[in-house]
DNA sequence: GTGATAAGTTATCACTGATCGATTATTGTG
DNA sequence: CACAATAATCGATCAGTGATAACTTATCAC
């Protein structure tokens, strides 16, 4: 009953990095299926099919493979809040569907979300050292696409607050809000999700934006 | 230099609470000051003055004193939310100073705060096999007696939703975002704080109730 | 005094992330 | 084809983690 411990051929000799991905695969399939701080280095590594510490020659530490993954699924974040400002247009609609793009992403990379927000840092910075902020700059580059978004209504003159700092991180907690509780706490009895989410956008827009009832 | 390892005196018999009460105090103070994940149960130990093993005596695991943590301190939310429910009357101002009791209790207490929510449950519900969903239901229970008052100003035909817990729901979550990202995110150029605040809990009550610009 | 037992100990286990030094396998060059 | 260079990888091992088992010691009621 002892594992078979299948072990993947050795790579040629510039294919390092080919392999770097298939740990970050694997990683990625684990972390979903269990969960961060449950998945080991060596189930990691029995699941790419090399020892564990080879790990260590693409990775320095085990928190690195979550930030780079983590790094990966914002950019997608940023794409697709790039995509949502191309056809942006000024009105209640378009700025619910900006609302929404965000908390799709979310919901569609849960893992991902959770290292760059709501994983702990440790108050006295020890993440930070461990990581760096690479994975928070990273969202914090999708955040400045919504800003940019934000900062579009306020010239148009739509939003109650005339400081786009202040709504767009104001408007992020609400929807941050949301997606962690969501993904941290799923079986809590929520109201149904897509309910739960329309709703939510809709107070927000309501709370931002005047007129529009 | 090797530490000194000051040994607490023996408790006399009936007075094994009392250690309790020592471990819990103990384990608040290095989880404040360090964060939850780098505490190790020999420091808790070595901070009450007795050996590692013996902290297995008064908790099952060391989630189990994170979880008591928790739930003590939401009981104090409890408390806080029925004071504000007490004096409530269902005007914006008295809502908007019902958001806020939410607020500074989740800055607060940022650690029972990161326990209850923003702890990782694992996926497969490895977390909840492990402590139950004691402190999250302790949560739950300040939840609740919010969800009492947002039920006034409901009944005061004063919220744009009708729904009670789809109203409640989305202010937690839209509270929850500002809370937990001041908390895990401190460094993050925020706008000044008692500013965001401000700004965040009238955007919540903007969109929640009507009439009142 | 004498058991009973609460309170606490030491030794140890399986596991974690990480490091070291040695060992392959592949490669471009002579 | 042989060979040195080196990328890729492994086995052994380390300190530290949460947790358990078996044992000791102080305190209590009688």
């Amino acid at each position: 009953m002892t594992a078979p411990k299948v072990r993947s051929p050795r790579k040629p000799k510039g294919q390092g990095a080919e392999r770097r991905e298939e740990i970050l695969d694997a990683a990625l399939k684990l972390f979903s299926a269990k969960g961060l701080h449950t998945v080991s280095t060596r189930q990691i590594a029995e699941a790419v099919g090399i020892s564990q510490p080879a790990l260590y020659a693409y990775f320095a530490t085990k928190d690195d493979i979550t930030a780079e993954l983590c790094i990966r699924a914002f950019a997608i974040l940023v794409e697709r809040m790039e995509a949502a400002r191309a056809d942006f247009t000024p009105t209640a609609e378009s700025f619910e569907r900006a609302l929404r793009v965000y908390v799709d992403f979310g919901l569609e990379n849960p893992d991902a979300y959770r290292v760059a927000f709501m994983v702990e840092k440790g108050l006295d910075g020890t993440y930070k050292e461990r990581v760096g902020d690479r994975p928070m700059m990273a969202g914090i580059g999708a955040f400045q696409r919504f800003a940019e978004i934000v900062g579009e209504v306020r010239d148009a003159g739509l939003t109650h607050d005339d400081d786009v700092q202040r709504i767009t991180q104001t408007l992020w907690a609400g929807l941050h809000g949301l997606v962690s509780l969501l993904i941290a706490r799923a079986d809590f009895p929520w109201v149904e999700r897509e309910v739960l989410i329309a709703c939510h956008i809709s107070l927000l827009r309501r709370g931002a934006l005047k007129g529009v009832a």
